[in-house]
DNA sequence: CGTTGGATACCGACCGGTCGGTATCATTTT
DNA sequence: AAAATGATACCGACCGGTCGGTATCCAACG
């Protein structure tokens, strides 16, 4: 094997292992050592690729929002009306939770770091107001085809991004309290009913 | 001064130290000197008033529920009309944001530490299937009253409590970002208006 | 009234242990 | 040989919590 490839792989055990120490126990609760231990790889390996633990939190943080941006993006371009399209939305809600397998808390350390440390507080924040956007987009769009009411649009879009994001937090701290995927998939039902033009 | 009064009057200087020293350096990053320090008080007096770090933590997370909990009973009681009074404690998150002076992200950290600490899970989901009941029950009498549509009480109370928690976290996160207190109002008006029963 | 006993409040040095990060060396690949 | 990779040992800082001791005040007693 190419030194590349190895060295490629073994970024990525440490990655895999670091994601699922900082949803277990937190981003200050564990250490390095640890993230080693569970990755295979000893402090000096570590070290080699990453030049803090910090920089790995980073590009966890990145790395997941890129992947979030990327499915919208899909999403809406896939979609035939603005209201499909959004209900599709709701839908990958239950993806999220599905594809993580009960390790998301570490969307709640990306918010709580956020908090203290301001690297992360503007890769955080700066996807919040792209969301908003697009959503606005979005139904100003909807409202533009006649598919939806002419609602305030910014008003709109923050009530949809407010959603998710309460959504998806209540679904972290509770995995068993509810089907949160099927419960996203209602409330956004429910919201796009409201939302949508009506032909009478 | 009475010895009881004294005790108590540091026993809150330590609690107050520790909110904020919390909600700028997070749980973990704040030391039990440096909330000592904030509180002039000495390690030994601190120890003296609580038996742990952990301890400070859960009885700020208790109070300020509690707090919440007594004014959303409060709205409930005063409000004519069911509609009225959702929007009313839509009118509550301006006040929430003001009276936490920007020390709010203390918030963040109450949901992070829930994360790894099960007596602070508990705490802190034990709120929310509350919040999700006084919704409820809300609406359905809302429903009963004929001031809302016939919709699904609970997906309702749902969304309502999403919007307001991802509102609150927004909020946290970009304090400048927007006037969230008029945001919260006006998002809350739309969610109404889809809600509320319209005579033709 | 003065004294005394003891409860409460508070002090600050100290401890065992952990942590992030570094320095150095060994091995493998090109 | 040079570069990439990763293993081992170690450092200094810091942290939560403990502990022996002191200051302050109240209540009971003589």
């Amino acid at each position: 094997m190419s030194p590349q490839q190895r060295g490629g792989e073994t970024r990525s055990r440490i990655l895999q292992a670091a994601m699922e120490c900082f949803a277990q126990r937190g981003y200050d609760g564990t250490g390095v050592a640890e993230i080693c231990r569970r990755a295979e790889v000893t402090k000096g390996g570590f070290y080699h690729h990453f030049p803090s633990k910090q920089a790995v939190f980073l590009e966890l943080l990145n790395r997941w929002l890129a992947g979030l941006d990327t499915q919208l993006e899909a999403v809406r371009a896939g979609a035939e009306s603005i209201p499909e399209g959004l209900l599709r939305m709701a839908g990958m809600v239950r993806q999220v939770f599905e594809a993580a397998g009960g390790q998301l808390p570490i969307f709640l350390e990306f918010l709580a770091q956020a908090g203290h440390d301001p690297a992360v507080w503007r890769a955080t924040i700066e996807p919040y107001q792209r969301y908003r956007a697009f959503f606005r987009d979005m139904i100003e769009a909807g409202i533009a085809e006649g598919t939806l009411r002419p609602i305030d649009p910014e008003i709109g879009a923050n009530l949809i991004v407010s959603s998710a994001v309460g959504l998806v937090l209540q679904g972290m701290l509770d995995p068993q309290g509810a089907d949160w995927g099927q419960v996203a998939e209602e409330s956004m039902h429910m919201l796009l009913e409201s939302l949508e033009r009506k032909e009478k």
